[in-house]
DNA sequence: AGCGGTCAAGTTGAT
DNA sequence: ATCAACTTGACCGCT
C-alpha cells in the first residue's frame, strides 16, 4: 500500500500554524515574552491535533511537521524550554495527545528541519548548534511518536568525500533519541543518492530517495536502481519524495514546484510497494487527494 | 483593515 | 564582494 503524506501546512483547510521572530521576542518583557510564546505553542499543538484529524479523515496517511512547530525554540538568546513556559505541562499533555491520534489511526508524522542544519560543516559551531537543533526536534518527536528526522547532507565544502566522512563521523555519535529517526535525502545541488548510499550503509540511517531532485542532479543511475538501493537502507516503511516541475521537465529551470502532481511522475517501480510518498507540492492537501485519485482509478 | 518590510541560522552559485 | 535561492508564508508595526 502506498501511503501519501502531506508537507506542513494546508491549501484550503482552515488549519493554521503560528510563528514569531526572534527580533520581536527579544524587544518585549520576560513576562510577555513568555506569555507570547506559551500562546504560539499551545495554538500549534491544538492545530497539530486538527491536522491529524483531517488527514485520519481524508484518507491522508502522513503528515510533515513544520519545524517552527515550537518557533525559535534553540535560538541562542530567544530560545526557551518548553515545560517552564506558562502552561507548558499542558501544552506538552496536548502534543502527547496527537502521537495518541496518531497511534489510533495509524497516521504517520515527520519531521524535516530546514537547511540551517548542517552536520557537514567544517565549523564546530555549525555542527553542535544543528545537533541541538535536532535535539529539539527528537523530543516533540517523542511526545507525537514521529519515527523520521529527515536532513540533507548539507555543503561539499569543495570536497565531497571528506564532508561525507565528517557527516557520518557526527550521525555515529548522535543519542539514539535522534539516531533512531534519523533520515538522509538526495539534493539537487550537491548531494546525489549515489553519494549518500553508502553513508547509510555504513550509519544505518535510511535515505529518504527524492526522485525529483535525482532528476534535477543524475547520478547515472535509474529510478530502478535507486529505488531498489534506497528501500534496501529502511529498518521500517519506507518514505520517498514526490513533486512534479513547475515548468515541465523540458525548459527552464527544474526546481521550483507545481501546485499539483503530474501522475507520470510517479515512477512505476513505486506502485506496489509498502511506502510512505510524501507530496510536495504547492496546493497541499488538494494535491494530495487528487493524487490519491489517480493512483486508485490507476490500479482500481 | 490593509499593506510593506522583515524574519536566526548555511551553502552554493550567479552576478 | 554581494546576494538571491532553497522552504514560503505569516508576523508585527505603521498608516
Amino acid at each position: 500500500m502506498i501511503r501519501l503524506g502531506l508537507c506542513c501546512i494546508f491549501r484550503n483547510a482552515p488549519i493554521k500554524f503560528r510563528r514569531t521572530t526572534a527580533r520581536y521576542l527579544l524587544s518585549i518583557s520576560k513576562a510577555k515574552r513568555e506569555e507570547h510564546l506559551a500562546t504560539i505553542c499551545m495554538h500549534n499543538a491544538d492545530a497539530l491535533y486538527r491536522a491529524l484529524q483531517f488527514c485520519g479523515a481524508n484518507g491522508i496517511g502522513a503528515f510533515r511537521i513544520n519545524s517552527q512547530i515550537l518557533p525559535v525554540k534553540t535560538h541562542p538568546e530567544a530560545g526557551y524550554d518548553l515545560g517552564k513556559l506558562p502552561g507548558g505541562d499542558r501544552i506538552i499533555a496536548r502534543f502527547k495527545q496527537c502521537g495518541a491520534f496518531a497511534r489510533e489511526k495509524g497516521l504517520r508524522t515527520t519531521f524535516h528541519p530546514d537547511q540551517f542544519l548542517v552536520l557537514s560543516s567544517t565549523d564546530a559551531d555549525v555542527v553542535k548548534r544543528s545537533i541541538a537543533d535536532l535535539e529539539y526536534h527528537a523530543m516533540v518527536a517523542g511526545w507525537v511518536t514521529a519515527d523520521v528526522i529527515n536532513i540533507h547532507g548539507g555543503g561539499a565544502y569543495g570536497d565531497k568525500k571528506s564532508a561525507l566522512g565528517r557527516l557520518a563521523g557526527v550521525i555515529r555519535g548522535l543519542d539514539p533519541e535522534i539516531g533512531s529517526r534519523l533520515t538522509l535525502e538526495n539534493d539537487d545541488r550537491v548531494y546525489t543518492p549515489a553519494d549518500l548510499l553508502p553513508v547509510s550503509m555504513e550509519t544505518g540511517v535510511p535515505l529518504v530517495y527524492d526522485v525529483h531532485h535525482h532528476r534535477c542532479l543524475p547520478d547515472g543511475s535509474s529510478a530502478e536502481q535507486t529505488t531498489e538501493a534506497a528501500l534496501a537502507t529502511w529498518n521500517r516503511e519506507p518514505l520517498f519524495h514526490l513533486s512534479s516541475p513547475l515548468n515541465g521537465w523540458e525548459k527552464g529551470p527544474c526546481r521550483p514546484h507545481h501546485d499539483f502532481i503530474d501522475p507520470k511522475d510517479f515512477p512505476d517501480c513505486w506502485k506496489d510497494l509498502d511506502l510512505t510518498v510524501e507530496v510536495e507540492a504547492k496546493a497541499k492537501e488538494l494535491a494530495v487527494l487528487r493524487l490519491k485519485n489517480a493512483l486508485t482509478r490507476d490500479s482500481g
